[in-house]
DNA sequence: TGCTATTATGGTATCGATACCATGGTATCG
DNA sequence: CGATACCATGGTATCGATACCATAATAGCA
């Protein structure tokens, strides 16, 4: 593998001029630049970046640690930090922790070592230490998604609470009156918020005698048992508010399973859709989070403080859901609440 | 920010001492290693694995080269490839080339600069040079999904031609006998592979005359158009077989649109099933693929060339797809077929 | 006892690039 | 014409670790 100093060499200058030419920086003739860039070529000489990294402590490098790349959710903010950073000449790393405050440390520290510029983090738990892991170390974070208590920082995510109350104001709208809501794990802010939004709703139609929460996991399993046991209940819920997608469709199996047609017998309602791309039949009503903007936006407020000298105050992002109603809710069936009592 | 140096000082060894401690390499005394030991602890030391990698040469990172990372089967392929490597104290750096041979190369060449110890790449095409272009430069690779021709290279992918060939003979089996297959780039090897299924389950039946083939892109938007030009035809086929997700979920669309009830006015199978967190109400016949098995022989396979000095000869692994029945497809209305005429 | 093997530790060069500083030539301007 | 700015190039040290080789002490064994 030929090194900067053989391009050097051929061309008949010193490395460092090699360097200008490769860098577009400091002053290089015309002439000078083209017998380097030839040299280049026939060499087919490719700088080493490693070597480059050591000197000038930049690698040019993002980590995004997050919970699950297979929820298409974060799989789309993925993307939009991918694209977002490849335009500014960066690469991403990721890094899954499965909601596990163990793994996200353990990442943490491999990426640390790494020396990576920056870190976006979707952290598993809302009271943690990692934010202050990693400005011990002089690296900039950007917080996504959920927010962490007590800790200032730049965050972008959801609007959870606002979105929980548009989904469950709908339900209220439509006459319902017995509204079960299936979160996360208490203490992740997203799980958190979006009971909260719901309670406000409820509030607000002086309901809160009906409040029906249970908190679980993110996924569908989960989903599925939550669902199990609010349907054991006497009255039954007319409506459930699924607070993720994986949620819903456990909800929705389960649902199926009991033979409770929806809308007809039961509604549902969930926090997050579905990429277009895959959506076959749109059917669930949702509220919808823009997660590509959101991992596009992160990044860039991670790349700003890459760049500025003089650091702005922290600063939070909050983006609004759209509320997209299609046909997993409707009015509930006045006879079929009596009957099953 | 300490170094090994510092923490040699405390210690009061020499940095290569704390280099041993830190690796578990060569001979280190208990007393020895527990005072390094302990001015790691007090120093917060964290190695710099770049000037690690740039003395060692290796970086112990690999590359995933794929060409959307929002299409669930790479997703999940991603999950495996990150688990596996991340067991063997690797991280993964992905890459999306949207199916753009300019990206790629784009992207290979910012990951060879990278030093990354190896790529496991989805070709954008199936003529490709990007294997020579790795193994110039002295990496290993594994090519992922699709095969690229007259290239001896380490290679993992689905069987196409066999899970189309089961697909398209179920759907004779059921009466059809005017099937349309909706495919991806004719310049991809896994589109033109389940094509060739398509065709010889045809030609087993007799059936080759009324061969029905599309290529488009493996998008939603493809699908949709490509089912639109196959339903203007006359006679109309009864059948479609969508060569992956993406184009069965648009020719959905388009049939929803046309108001042509699936099965009932006419069938759809597909290659590629939605991972079962996201699957709300399993519809789709499909052939699937065990695309976390694939991430994860891919890797091995890498890490395996990694490890080894002696070079075994390439290897191909095709995994089978598995037939799922479900209720998109069932024997052709004869009526309809006739007064459509 | 003398020789080899094993254990324990350190010195120095080096990986491949850039930071920093220095040097000299030429153009510009009052 | 001398001062100043800009252009063009190079020398040397250095980033933070490990490779490689050397050294020395102790143990094991004939």
């Amino acid at each position: 593998m030929p090194t900067i100093h053989d391009v050097a060499k051929r061309a008949g200058v010193a490395p460092i001029t090699v360097s200008r030419v490769i860098n577009n920086s400091g002053y290089v003739s015309k002439e000078t630049r083209q017998r380097v860039e030839e040299a280049i070529a026939e060499l087919e000489y490719v700088p080493n970046v490693i070597a480059r990294s050591l000197r000038s402590k930049r690698t040019n490098t993002l980590a995004l640690v997050l919970t699950d790349i297979t929820n298409p959710f974060f799989t789309v903010i993925a993307r939009g930090v991918e694209d977002t950073a490849s335009n500014a000449g960066m690469t991403v790393i990721y890094c899954n922790t499965d909601e596990s405050e163990i793994e996200e440390e353990k990442y943490l520290q491999l990426l640390l070592q790494k020396q990576v510029d920056g870190i976006l983090l979707v952290p598993a738990r809302s009271i943690s230490r990692s934010v202050d892991l990693i400005r011990e170390r002089g690296k900039p974070v950007v917080v996504l998604d959920r927010k962490i208590q007590g800790v200032e920082v730049d965050n972008v995510r959801g609007d959870s609470e606002g979105g929980a109350y548009q989904l469950v104001k709908l339900l209220i709208d439509q006459g319902h009156t017995h509204i079960a809501v299936l979160s996360g794990p208490m203490d992740v802010s997203t799980a958190k918020d979006r009971v909260t939004g719901y309670r406000r709703a409820l509030e607000e139609a002086g309901l809160q005698e009906n409040e029906l929460v249970y908190f679980g996991a993110f996924t569908q399993a989960s989903g599925f048992e939550m669902t199990q046991k609010a349907l054991s209940l006497n009255p039954r819920p007319t409506a459930l508010f699924a607070a993720n997608n994986f949620i819903a469709y456990g909800a929705l199996k389960a649902l199926r399973q009991a033979d409770l047609d929806v809308p007809a017998a039961i509604s549902v309602v969930a926090f997050d859709d579905l990429p277009p791309g895959l959506i076959t039949d749109p059917f669930l009503t949702v509220a919808a989070q823009p997660a590509y903007q959101m991992g596009h936006l992160a990044t860039e407020m991670l790349l700003n403080r890459l760049q500025s000298e003089d650091q702005p105050p922290y600063q939070e992002t909050i983006l609004q859901t759209e509320l997209i109603i299609r046909n997993s809710s409707g009015s509930p069936k006045r006879q079929e609440k009596v009957s099953d009592i």
